[in-house]
DNA sequence: AAGAAAATGAAATTCATTTTCAAAATGTTA
DNA sequence: TAACATTTTGAAAATGAATTTCATTTTCTT
């Protein structure tokens, strides 16, 4: 079984609070659509998740929040994070660790992750040209793809120099 | 929350039973090699498992093997299945489902997975020039790159007519 | 303000996976 | 082959993340 042995996660360039307060109202007229409720709650959640730059378990901003916050149960969080999914302003995703994650929407299209097995670390990129050769693997096979998941595993930069010699 | 309506797997080219008994050599030699025993409940699942043409789960397995033995139990197929990946004649993989499940290593040396959301069929396939691109990415990131995942998922051949059309 | 509907959160449940432990089987040694 | 140390087995229990339940509270109409 994978285990990462910590969870620093490299940093990304500058989230500005405008484009999260952008995010909060979207939100808030996803929640109004559907006949929802906007809460205190719900609030302050999804202010935490979108300040985030990083893929956060439910768990993580649980405890992130309840630091400030002791009045916000895990339950909320969770659903939360479920309905900030739904609203198409989080990607729920599942890394080798078999946790569920949570990241904002990025400004790119789609982006496949590069996961440091020693540091846990967990860097995005973008690459055209993969994407077309999937696309055309998929044709030959006569699939329709929906989605895909692209994960490459190994040591970053940092960590690379104790790598284990065998694997 | 992604989940499949069925569980049929496509087929794969013919599997030769000399090639079988091949890897329970192998299996046997590992057992001894490791200090461990051989016994005939082991003998029966990795018979059973070698014959496998598609990626099982342990519960799977385990009722196939209950069928026609009441007298193993899901513990053993389990650590079975476990002491196969350990040996390297099993490859462990998790997708969507979040079911972990087990395959026979084949001549291809890695492959990827086309993973259709409607039978929950899943087809190999193998891309070097794909896996050319990968290791570039991996390198402009100082990334060493150890394993990696890539799962296209969408409408196989069969199911892409009933395809919903929102998604 | 009152009523209907939704949200909250603590606790319970689910479910795959993993571990425990006493009994049975294996294989090595004398 | 008998004894013994070790491993394996399998039923049952434990684990742990994810999800649901339900009584209470809050929100959002009129």
């Amino acid at each position: 079984m994978l285990q990462f042995k910590g969870r620093k996660i490299l940093k990304k360039k500058g989230v500005d609070s405008l484009q999260v307060s952008g995010k909060k109202e979207r939100l808030r007229d996803f929640i109004k659509k559907m006949g929802f409720k906007s809460t205190r709650q719900r609030d302050i959640i999804a202010t935490e998740f979108l300040k985030t730059i990083c893929h956060i378990t439910a768990e993580e901003l649980y405890k992130k929040i309840s630091r400030m916050n002791k009045e916000i149960g895990f339950t909320t969080v969770y659903r939360t994070l479920k309905l900030l999914a739904k609203s198409g302003l989080a990607t729920e995703r599942v890394f080798a660790d078999n946790l569920t994650r949570y990241e904002p929407i990025s400004t790119k299209e789609h982006h496949d992750h590069l996961i440091c097995l020693a540091c846990g670390g967990i860097t995005e990129f973008e690459d055209t040209k993969i994407e077309k050769l999937q696309e055309a693997v998929a044709v030959e096979f006569g699939f329709m793809t929906i989605t895909h998941k692209m994960e490459l595993y190994g040591y970053c930069r940092k960590c690379k120099k104790h790598a284990p010699a065998s694997e």
